[in-house]
DNA sequence: GGCTTGAATGAGACCGGTCTCAATTTGAGG
DNA sequence: CCTCAAATTGAGACCGGTCTCATTCAAGCC
């Protein structure tokens, strides 16, 4: 392969010195070059093919562009939308993306991190690090965590989406429709858990009904989304075969949402007219289960894009500063997709 | 924040020069440091907190250690397996992975390749770039393409999906449980339709069957899965409630699949026992309808495990070479999900 | 001891931009 | 035509590594 062309080539063929031609395709709006010049080395460079080369920019200016993101696992069917929303802003402003997966492992955590300093990346994102990740295992650049309820949230910008209030909203939107008794379905990581059921609690507590601990189950959490979703189906059976069974089940999150969904139908209860179900997420499967799942919709893409922009405002104003500021804390409500599998309480559910 | 310790900084400290403690951490092993001061320089490093900077090394050495991948859009359900499988495979190699979306706009996919060239990175995988993208728009790194069917296929290493294979053998195991009159249903690219509808084609002819034109149907392709699983839906009532309906479907990817599922039922026609419905691809979905969906998978993490070391591959022994290889093409067999969707024929289907 | 040889180390150019500062050009005003 | 500030351009240090080549060091051998 023949050499690429360097600035020093363009500057040659314009005529014009380095300098010069740097300026014209500087970032920076306000370098001043003479119309007639900019014209002539944008046109040398159109003859050579010459792009700039960002690594050697970047040495000097200390600025790479690369924004890093580590989520557990991009697998994860909450992570693609999440990405897409950062994708879409950075797109804007001319960042790019690198995503990590840490597979829930904190070693792995520590050897991303690690590339992210390596590789000089502007900013950082974090979507869920692990419970005892600490300040100064971060690269000191630019950060925005994605979980509320973690020790960094003292210090680094969060953004987050409303979880407990999605479960209200869920819960209200049951509570409406005539159930009293509802299921809860707890899943994922331990914040993950107590923070729902926290919410249940609450909302049993301002409706003034009495919260029965044997309709709340807990499902073990695994890192196949399959796996998680055999162990859920196994639990189900359990509750939908009691007598006295729940008239409506909260799941929080659409895999164990769906896997009610199935094992309620194989045991031969009829969805919505014996069982309602609440999912919770944005899983595609959601919409084409039968009957259509409702759902508690977490709103991941926006969250990514705010994340992105909240970043890269970081960037702009507090990459020189000597330490970093105070943190912000974004939430981003949920929204309830009502879709096929509630109903009305009928007179036979309340027998 | 404070200035960020370089090599020179931990030469320093070591009582060395910079040449030396570069030998260091050197990724050239050959390189001989006496043991004793190779430890000497590695405390140095620690003491200071030293993260060699890639920017830096990569100018003088021409590497930068990142990948592109330019997909349609991440959020496409056969995005995430697929760059999970690549995203390992480079992980071992100490490669990082950059995703581009480009949203079947050629538009914004040149925008990519030129960040791709801008970055210097060291290699492209092209999941499905436009038909009409030629080789002198591509910047001139090691690239692996994920599609057969290409006419840059002449040129570069190609790894795919034995698609055609797959759909041989659903259709094969739709045989063996008797059924004769099996549906065809078609969607996304033009490529992808052609290459599936000639395995149908020929298995029929190899099978001695007649085709019957009316039992193909065509799914118009939209952007957003969602409105083609509406589209869908519209197009297989029909199917479904011609008295003359094949006992079988094929759908040739999932959403269609699930379509098929969804519609069916709601017309009253029980899956499996009244009709029997494959789908390809490896939704999650799949596996949570009800009945669970039987299905071709295509084995993307595979593809993109190949994609990765095919690549490396490509950089370690022809990147100092003045021309492109002779390319290489790799092909990864479908495997059949047997899941609850099928049955074999009754005798009132025959009817 | 002198010589040879390979291992270990050091010196300094180099990669391709950015950035600072000085030099040159231009144009308005007197 | 001259003056002066603003606009434009040029020169060259600099970023933090890698890489080549020269130099030093230590061991082996006659």
């Amino acid at each position: 392969m023949e050499k690429t062309p360097t600035l020093v080539d363009v500057a040659n063929l314009a005529g014009t010195s380095k300098s010069t031609a740097a300026r014209v395709f500087s970032r920076n709006k306000s370098t001043n070059v003479k119309e007639e010049t900019k014209v002539r080395v944008i046109e040398a460079a159109q003859r050579l093919g010459y792009e700039p080369n960002r690594q050697a920019a970047s040495l000097r200016s200390k600025k790479t562009y690369l924004i890093g993101l580590c989520v557990h696992d991009i697998t994860n069917p909450s992570s693609p939308s999440l990405i897409r929303g950062i994708q879409d802003e950075l797109e804007l402003r001319g960042y790019d993306l690198v995503v990590f997966n840490n597979d829930w492992d904190p070693i792995k955590e520590k050897r991303n991190l690690q590339a992210v300093t390596r590789n000089q990346f502007d900013g950082l994102i974090l979507s869920s690090p692990s419970q005892d990740l600490s300040i100064d295992e971060l690269p000191n650049i630019p950060t925005v965590l994605l979980t509320g309820d973690h020790k960094l949230a003292s210090v680094l910008n969060t953004i987050n989406t409303d979880t407990a209030g999605g479960v209200k909203e869920a819960l209200n939107y049951l509570y409406s429709l005539g159930h009293r008794r509802i299921g809860l379905l707890l899943g994922g990581s331990v914040s993950q858990i107590t923070n729902r059921s926290q919410a249940y609690y609450d909302f049993y507590h301002e409706a003034g009904l009495k919260v029965e601990e044997s309709l709340i189950a807990n499902v073990p959490f695994k890192v196949r989304a399959s796996e998680t979703f055999e162990l859920a189906k196994e639990l189900i059976r359990r509750i939908v075969r009691d007598t006295n069974k729940p008239t409506a089940i909260f799941a929080s999150n659409d895999i164990l949402g769906l896997a009610t969904l199935q094992i309620a139908q194989s045991e031969g209860i009829s969805i919505p007219e014996d069982l309602s179900v609440v999912g919770m997420d944005e899983l595609f499967s959601a919409e084409t289960a039968s009957p259509p799942l409702t759902s508690v919709f977490k709103r991941r893409f926006e969250v990514g894009k705010r994340a992105a922009s909240n970043l890269i405002e970081q960037i702009q104003f507090w990459s020189g500063s000597p330490s970093r500021p105070v943190p912000k804390h974004e939430v981003v409500k949920c929204s309830l997709i009502i879709r096929g599998s509630c109903a009305p309480i009928s007179k036979n559910m309340t027998a």
